[in-house]
DNA sequence: CCCTGAATAT
DNA sequence: AATATTCAGG
């Protein structure tokens, strides 16, 4: 037996990284019990079983209205080169970037840190994001992270087209994610999918889970 | 060429 | 262990 793809020369780059790296604001999300924003994306699930929308007449209100995601604090520019994306109309919906993480260094997670008690309230999950790559070009595949608000995105694009017609081209196409690729939309696809095959059919499997996401969802 | 499934790497 | 990335096949 041969094992072709037994070894793979990974390639080895560190090149650059000395752009910005002096201070990262880490996030902190607090896993608070926001129900109501847990049922976002609950709510953006084909909840019938029906959601096959047969005849597509382009975008309807609904959905605008549901992409309306908050565009953060105009970090980035604002230059698309397409804008050919019927979702991008004229509302604020493009722009959107994934924060990334860097270091190559395999460090342990950060200690917890309760302040004093500060209240949090203001959530940052639709605060400010972090563009890690964008304009710089550098043969550094950064892990993209899904967050809630552009899995969100996704779900409401797949919820859209229908089980038939959610295409990962398609989805990128109208989510007009920037840096988006299809193969990312193609990887959490399939995450979504066995999710959504998992939930639907609990037999002899651990209760239900929200969404294996890397993120707050308890229920 | 595109989409889906599995394997692999981090 | 979980998630994203990649390879291979249909």
């Amino acid at each position: 037996m041969l094992s072709p793809r037994g070894a793979r020369p990974h390639d080895a780059t560190a090149p650059a990284a000395p752009s910005f790296s002096s201070s990262s604001p880490r996030h902190r999300h607090r896993a608070g019990m926001d129900a109501g924003r847990v049922a976002e994306w609950e709510a953006g699930l084909p909840a019938a079983s029906e959601l096959t929308p047969v005849s597509h007449p382009l975008i309807t209100p609904a959905l605008a209205a549901a992409f309306r995601i908050n565009i953060g604090g105009g970090a980035f520019a604002a230059a698309s080169p397409f804008d050919d994306s019927p979702l991008a109309h004229d509302s604020p919906t493009s722009h959107l970037s994934f924060p990334c993480d860097d270091e190559d260094e395999e460090e342990e997670e950060e200690v917890e840190e309760v302040g004093e008690g500060e209240g949090e309230t203001e959530d940052a999950a639709s605060g400010s994001f972090g563009a890690c790559r964008g304009a710089g070009r550098a043969g550094k595949k950064a892990r993209m992270v899904w967050t809630p608000e552009l899995h969100h995105r996704f779900v409401e694009a797949v919820a859209y087209l229908g089980d038939k017609g959610a295409v990962p081209k398609a989805i990128v196409r109208l989510m007009n994610v920037e840096g988006l690729t299809r193969e990312n939309v193609a990887s959490h696809l399939q995450k979504y999918r066995i999710y959504l095959k998992r939930t639907r059919n609990p037999a002899a499997t651990q209760h239900p889970q929200p969404f294996p996401t890397a993120y707050g969802s308890s229920f």
